[in-house]
DNA sequence: TGTACATCAGTGAACGCGCGTTCACTGATGTAC
DNA sequence: TGTACATCAGTGAACGCGCGTTCACTGATGTAC
């Protein structure tokens, strides 16, 4: 279903679209130029009408990405308002949901190789959802005292970091292959026993 | 200087070891039969005769890679011992460390897409790597009190994601790009709190 | 409403390239006598 | 020590392939009158 009219319609999102699967199916290097545009049913020259290049069609995709992952991930802190808790917890638990969700995103957000300053655009959206984490741990440290307050900037990059290297290490393949234990659980059990670490959480309960 | 004979004289590790060296400027992207040859001073045709293919060559970087982590984490729980934290913080110091000396092997290891269970002897050889991590993190659980004691694999699992996702996100590219911490620090002080909210850690120091 | 024209998304052929892989070969090295 | 032979690591040419990219083009769509 055409949008609007002239010859496709719509191709620009529909190689974007096409980038997602390729890219989910066989993983950064899989992806071509010129499979994408066999899939959109389109010769490999029509994405210049719409593209610099292949390069320049992973930067989009990857801006899209980060535009739904700030979205989910802002989405997932405002659900666990007021608690600063809740809400710290909520986003930590919606990277998981993103990659899960949308593999080929994460992918193209995370491992093809495209730098985040590729432009000024990519950049922004990328630090808009950072800075959602950010603001979580930063209203989650106003619980610690200020004098053993750890800055909030390094514990969303504590939180981050283990949320990446469940998503890299756990939660590809079939389920079971690399831990007994699902990414779910890892992430959250991972989460709570640092939180507890940080005194944010009552050592017993 | 050829160790023996034959025409080059060690030509199978000469490729492994560009191997390493392409992959490391490159990405496993950028890493070719052809070109690794080439910076071995032999023709593509050659390296037939020490590997099946591509793929083999690069699984056979990634055994030796986790050969030597291994043999490091190993190394680090031994150096910490007979203090089972002492043991564990130094195998966390020790997976980072061996990312930074080793950046080649490591890319190998993790990001080539070639499989753990490709071969048994790369399935052995990586199972001994993350059963040093496990060793250590069992050693420690023991100062948990049975009752409230998660398994040991489940928190070996946090360490090594936290491990990754640092190693990832923030021990690439140049110095406190996404960071105003250095990797290092941002393991070290994740690993601390984390062992604090296992209550290995006095809450306090 | 109908006609003439402008726009421009997508075509199709072509390019040069480096890839992984194969094959019959060659010639240096090691070994037997 | 010298000669004949076997081994086999590396050669060089060739292959078919799909890649990203370019270019002049075409023809459907939108617009002006």
């Amino acid at each position: 279903m055409p949008k609007r009219g002239y010859h496709h319609g719509n191709l620009r999102q529909a190689l974007v679209d096409a980038a997602f699967k390729l890219i989910e199916q066989k993983g950064p290097t899989g992806f071509t130029l010129s499979e994408a545009a066999k899939q959109a049913g389109v010769t490999p020259a029509a994405v210049y009408r719409h593209f610099e290049g292949r390069e320049d069609l992973i930067a989009e995709a990857a801006r899209q990405g980060y535009e739904i992952f700030a979205d989910l991930m802002e989405h997932a802190y405002q659900s666990g308002q007021p608690s600063a808790l809740a809400s710290f917890e909520a986003t930590g638990r919606a990277y998981l949901a993103f990659a899960r969700k949308y593999p080929g995103h994460y992918v193209a957000m995370f491992e093809s190789g495209i730098s985040i300053n590729r432009t000024a655009e990519l950049a922004r959206v990328a630090g808009r959802a950072s800075g959602v984490l950010e603001k979580a741990a930063l209203a989650l440290s106003e619980h610690i005292p200020p004098a053993k307050r750890p800055p909030a900037v390094m514990f969303s990059a504590h939180i981050w970091a283990m949320s990446h290297g469940v998503v890299e290490l756990f939660a590809r393949g079939p389920a079971g292959s690399r831990s007994p234990f699902t990414a779910e659980d890892l992430l959250e059990s991972g989460i709570g026993i640092y939180l507890r670490g940080l005194g944010l959480v009552p050592p017993d309960e």
